[in-house]
DNA sequence: ACGGTGACGAGAT
DNA sequence: TATCTCGCCACCG
């Protein structure tokens, strides 16, 4: 079973300039059909210590409602420090994503 | 204890 | 390409 702490445990260990997806952290975590869970706990997450900004959809979409300023602060945040942003705003997976062996090794 | 609530994702239209 | 639908399940009151 997954759990929040599981999740927050996982995402923090996502380096700076680097991003997964909602999806894969599931899967990393062995629940693959589980993605909106790890939605549902970065979106209540309180705690600044975990870079919530690095988690995007699979297609590279930032997140709507991202806390205090939406998408356009996750935006920010990630091209601060260094993401490969496309004209579109989203993240370019094929940098800036970690593999799914990638994340489960860290 | 039980049901509403999502920052998902894939498939259908 | 843009929307829509639906399965999914931990959390909280």
């Amino acid at each position: 079973m997954m759990r929040f702490r599981d999740v927050y445990r996982l995402v923090r260990q996502i380096p700076r300039g680097r991003v997964a997806s909602y999806g894969r952290i599931a899967a990393a975590l062995g629940e693959p059909r589980q993605a909106r869970v790890v939605g549902w706990a970065l979106h209540v997450n309180k705690d600044s210590g975990v870079p919530c900004h690095r988690v995007v959809a699979e297609d590279g979409r930032l997140a709507d409602s991202f806390a205090h300023g939406g998408r356009e602060a996750q935006y920010h945040l990630l091209q601060a420090e260094g993401a490969t942003l496309l004209d579109d705003g989203r993240v370019d997976l094929e940098r800036s994503g970690l593999s799914l062996p990638d994340l489960e090794a860290i």
